[in-house]
DNA sequence: TTAGGTGCAAAGGGTTTGCGATGAG
DNA sequence: CTCATCGCAAACCCTTTGCACCTAA
């Protein structure tokens, strides 16, 4: 897998770059992640590097995945972050502008959803029943006045 | 506040058409949801409630809104509910399809991203600095075959 | 040699569950 | 009267933290 062994490369390049550390337990972390197409967990990640280092923690696993989230290098698909949140007044997915500063979230109108579902659909074979769609960044009273 | 007077009497309905019991509690829960436009966490309810009913427990407002939820009543934004997981391999925002079935998480393909967001930053006046987009359903290993 | 990293175990936040008491139908 | 629902506390899951030991540079 060249592909991923690129990837690797590239972060344990920006590791060193950011004066880090390189430890065996870092090294297996990111080749995990480099090669990983599946999007795995934490736990994940812990469950496929203990054949190699039967002792590592899983502390030092979120540890490192949390310092590469910090410098750009893995993204984090949060399922699991902070509070739920509910609307009872639109009961049907619909996008939402979070604040990340107030933590405000409001309605986004946005129309098109129902046919990029439907065009998603036909592309990949999937049966897709429900979405999520979420905007973040600072809203108009929290942004820097111009 | 009509509309929202108007969801909560519907909201209402379907639990009364579902055999569900009408409590005190469940009452103050729903019209929260109906009435509230800012997308309030279990806590935030929970908080509102205690003015009218001091006695009410956390765990009753989870098991109101869980059921809400199960009726169609509400629409969850879950930032915490799982897991998290990694993407190593592309570090920056797009979009996934998520099997509901076999927890599978796949990159989707998906180009008009960046288009809705700066179309919406301009609508709505917000900075947006990130995004984040799933589908879910079933793919098609696990869809009901033809 | 010495910060920075590791592993353990404890703590933390959000959510769910078990169960005896309560009150809606 | 009966069973669904309530409130409380304990349990759970995922994640973070504190701290003594270790090791990469």
């Amino acid at each position: 897998m060249k592909q991923g062994e690129k990837r690797a490369t590239q972060m344990l390049e920006k590791l060193r770059k950011s004066g880090c550390r390189m430890t065996p337990q870092r090294l297996a972390v990111i080749r995990i992640l480099g090669h990983s197409t599946h999007h795995p967990s934490v736990e994940q990640i812990f469950a496929e590097m203990r054949d190699d280092f039967p002792a590592t923690s899983l502390a030092t696993v979120y540890k490192t995945v949390t310092l590469l989230k910090g410098l750009g290098e893995v993204l984090e698909l949060g399922f699991g972050a902070g509070s739920n949140h509910y609307d009872g007044r639109l009961p049907v997915a619909h996008p939402h502008l979070v604040c990340t500063k107030c933590a405000k979230i409001e309605d986004a109108e946005l129309d098109s959803m129902e046919l990029m579902a439907r065009e998603l659909a036909e592309k990949s074979g999937y049966q897709i029943t429900n979405h999520r769609l979420d905007f973040f960044g600072l809203c108009s009273h929290c942004r820097p006045r111009a």
